[in-house]
RNA sequence: GCCCUCAUCGUCUAGGGGUCCAGGACACCAGGUUUUCAUCCUGGCGGCAGGGGUUCGAAUCCCCUUGAGGGUACCA
């Protein structure tokens, strides 16, 4: 244990995106590097948007990338509850402290009045903001707006000195803000939750959280931030803020998209190694002075320092996953291809539940020769359908044409012959009879092939002709053969 | 508008004054291997946003402009 603390906060208002991700990732490794914890804690105060669902999802997805935390929502730990919907108790009696000492004030501006307020600033050319109105509200009016039943806020009391707030980040340096671009902001909402800023803030000093790593959208929050740990006098962690994750568009990732492609869920449903999400992601943002780009994951601990993580934002680029994970699939052990692309033959409805061992070995052979050619697992029932389907061709009437060919019963005779006297059925043995009828028969060597491709897998182009033969079978294979010469008339 | 951040090939990036007429990866193009497609191998195309400084010397340091992104919520 190194003492260093960090925490992974998200906010179940939406599906957990590559950003979100990045960032629990991001956490997890500097933790794991310098042998931290990591706290998992949910950040429900927008009671309108927050659901189980959506934090369901974040833990599984979670799980499913390799993430695990060391505290928090599902897990447990002595700085509990985890859900900031358990810790209102906590975060009021802070609020109520600031109010007594003269730090935290109730506002009860309407929405309306507020908006003036801000145009009126906007006008002279300043940040738009509250202007302290009720600073100094006198007790009969407080008194009135009780009488209406209006229900207050509290903002917290920007100190009036004009000096500047400086954010020393691990990853851009120091940062400063003046003091006086912020205005009075909300602290607790008239709903009796309290806002983020301030809730974050409680959290992550009761929890002893000392290294704070967020994205980018969150360094304007933390001046706010800062204020608030200096006048509940908590210690102030390091901090650390991300460059953006951008989409096609260059915008920042949305939990409401309109495009799935941003979701984890479907990089997962789609076929998607986790370890390659892994690989991918940690280097968005990040590389190593190497240019190694494919690591495994503790190469990706050992190598991964929090300082190195660059200042820009990066776009997110699909066409490089896809080429990662078509990589990994080939690259990967068989079998755990194999393992992994089952439910996908099964939806497609290509084999059932139970497999028999025999049956697996042929699967092994499928999916050997369908891995060289897809992106993503539920891809492989496109590339392999033609070993589970009857017989379909691309186009019937050129495949006539292509049996009605000079000497294609000859190689297809002849083919059928030199198969059924192999001995050895195995794709080398399978190669040996095209090259020897290369030689011997006096025929072009597109005739030999061509014609048989197309009668045995519907198309003009596929995998190797030999691995067609010896996946199909030779029953299959002289059945297919047979049917193309009827169809030729022959 | 105001505040903050950022700025190297289409995209992800290396580069932190000379070894850079800028290196790698994806994508793209060409060639090779292969009976075809794919895989794989080789090669090619392509970039330091612009302008001022500083310096003997700037992709690298400073300033300005421009551009991009984020924030500007009783969202987080």
């Amino acid at each position: 244990m190194s003492g260093m603390r960090l925490r992974f906060p998200p906010s179940p208002t939406g599906r957990i995106h590559i950003g979100n991700m990045r960032t629990a990732l991001f956490n997890w490794l500097w933790a794991r590097k310098n042998e931290g914890e990591l706290v998992l804690r949910i950040e429900d105060t927008d009671l309108g948007r927050s659901t189980r669902e959506f934090e369901d999802i974040i833990l599984k997805e979670m799980k499913w990338l390799g993430l695990d935390v060391d505290e928090g929502v599902g897990h447990g730990g002595e700085f509990g509850p985890y859900r900031q919907s358990d810790r209102i108790d906590i975060y009021q009696k802070y609020a109520e402290k600031l109010l007594e000492e003269g730090k935290a004030y109730y506002c009860y501006c309407s929405p309306d009045e507020i908006d003036e307020m801000r145009e009126e600033a906007a006008s002279k050319g300043e940040m738009p903001r509250y202007n302290g109105r009720c600073r100094t509200l006198p007790a009969e009016e407080t008194d009135e707006y009780k009488k209406q039943s209006r229900k207050p806020v509290i903002r917290y009391r920007v100190p009036d000195e004009d000096r500047d707030i400086i954010i020393d980040d691990s990853i851009r340096g120091k940062v400063t803000f003046n003091s006086s671009v912020l205005d009075d902001f909300i602290i607790y909402k008239s709903d009796d939750m309290p806002t983020y800023n301030f809730a974050v803030v409680i959290d992550d000093a009761l929890m002893g959280i000392t290294e704070v790593i967020r994205g980018e959208d969150h360094l304007s929050n933390t001046p706010k931030q800062i204020l608030i740990y200096e006048a509940l006098g908590f210690d102030i962690p390091r901090f650390a803020h991300l460059p953006l994750i951008l989409d096609e568009n260059k915008a920042k990732l949305k939990k409401r998209s309109d495009s799935d492609a941003v979701y984890i869920g479907e990089y997962r449903e789609k076929g998607y190694l986790p370890e390659v999400l892994f690989n991918f992601l940690s280097l968005l943002g990040w590389s190593t002075k190497d240019d190694q780009e494919i690591m495994s994951r503790e190469e990706i601990i050992s190598r991964f320092d929090i300082a190195d993580v660059n200042k820009s934002a990066a776009v997110f680029d699909v066409e490089k996953l896809n080429w990662m994970n078509g990589k990994y699939i080939r690259e990967t052990d068989l079998d755990k291809i194999v393992e992994l692309s089952i439910p996908y033959l099964k939806k497609a409805g290509y084999i059932s539940e139970q497999i028999s061992k025999e049956k697996y070995d042929w699967l092994k052979r499928v999916v050997e020769v369908a891995r060289t050619k897809v992106d993503y697992l539920s891809q492989i029932p496109e590339e392999a359908g033609l070993f589970f389907e009857e017989l379909e061709f691309e186009d019937k009437d050129k495949a006539i044409e292509e049996f009605l060919g000079e000497d294609v019963e000859l190689v297809f005779t002849t083919l059928k012959e030199k198969l059924a006297e192999l001995e050895d059925f195995n794709p080398d043995a399978i190669n040996k009879i095209f090259n020897k009828m290369r030689k011997k028969l006096p025929v072009k060597a597109r005739t030999i092939y061509h014609p048989s491709r197309v009668a045995l897998t519907g198309m003009n182009s596929g995998p190797e002709l030999n691995h067609v033969i010896y996946i199909l079978g030779i029953e299959e294979t002289k059945r297919r053969l047979d049917s193309a010469l009827s169809l030729a008339n022959r």
